[in-house]
DNA sequence: GTTTTACGTCAGCCATGTTGACCAATATAG
DNA sequence: CTATATTGGTCAACATGGCTGACGTAAAAC
């Protein structure tokens, strides 16, 4: 923080503390993703192909247009991943009832085993977590996470969740 | 979690709140990221310089390996960011006083600069964050994060630490 | 004096992101 | 019915940032 020198003790502290904030997120993000990135590794894939799958799962029939607004990468690099999971046996496709230029995405058993097989350890790592912080510290954590996302991503978890409740 | 079933009310929030995390993480994370990445876009860098000077930032006159150890990385990786770096005048490196062999590593004037915008923008993300979220969420955000870590990177970071603190 | 340590470097591979251009099928608005 | 917009795929080319393996060099440590 250009603006904040360690001066005043209160200072010093929040400059501390948002750096804490910063190195935290670095090491948690990358300790929580590298057990499955192993996982993931046995078979091939990495951790584009972990979150098609993830995302697949969550939104079973979801288009490859939604899929594209949740994980912000180009339909290209989108592309090349699906259609590995498709040849590999994790995902299919069927044409969508209204509109048929839609196709729908859905994983198969393989996938839907992969799947729980993934979520299942990274769950374990956050049940664990959250059993160590305690209950108030799990909300506190969902507040500050919601606090760090981006305007446009808020909206977007909102509307996912709005589908998923149909 | 292939164990467990949404059949009870209470289980089915156990899986959704785990959810909740997971995504939250990806998402926040991405969002985190994202901002500091189109300024460093600007300057033709990429995450990895981002990672390499505000390590060194944190920890003037960290050694390479040391800094491999924090960063996980393997040294050629290292190396191709932190020669960059040095060629652009945002690192500067001195042998080690007692051991020859280590280069300490070191900010420049542009590098300190450097690390203070991306920095400050992060830490404007998180104060945000922080003052919606409140007191008590900041500390449940941290303890979470936290528990989220492998023992090896406790370690590391209380490690850390102690070294800043001398 | 030999071995270990702390680096550097070259060569090449892979995954995953990017852009740009172009094509096909279908839906929708005029 | 026709024109346009949308959904999605595909090819080519490129950058970043991981990786491995092999080899070199200077200095510390035994």
């Amino acid at each position: 923080m250009a603006d904040v020198k360690p001066i005043g003790k209160a200072l010093f502290l929040r400059e501390e503390e948002l750096r804490l904030g910063i190195e935290l997120m670095f090491f948690a993000y990358r300790d929580f993703t590298g057990e499955a990135d192993s996982i993931l590794a046995e078979q091939h894939m990495g951790r584009a192909h972990h979150r098609a799958i993830y995302f697949i799962g969550r939104n079973s029939g979801i288009t490859v247009s939604d899929l594209l607004t949740i994980l912000c990468i180009t339909k290209q690099s989108l592309s090349r991943v699906l259609s590995g999971l498709m040849q590999d046996g994790y995902v299919f496709q069927k044409p969508g009832a209204t509109d048929r230029r839609q196709r729908l995405l859905y994983l198969t058993e393989t996938g839907i085993g992969l799947e729980s097989r993934l979520t299942s350890l990274q769950g374990r790592r956050f049940a664990a977590a959250y059993r160590e912080a305690g209950v108030d510290a799990v909300d506190g954590f969902q507040r500050v996470l919601r606090g760090l996302l981006d305007s446009d991503t808020i909206d977007q978890i909102a509307q996912q969740d709005q589908t998923r409740d149909i």
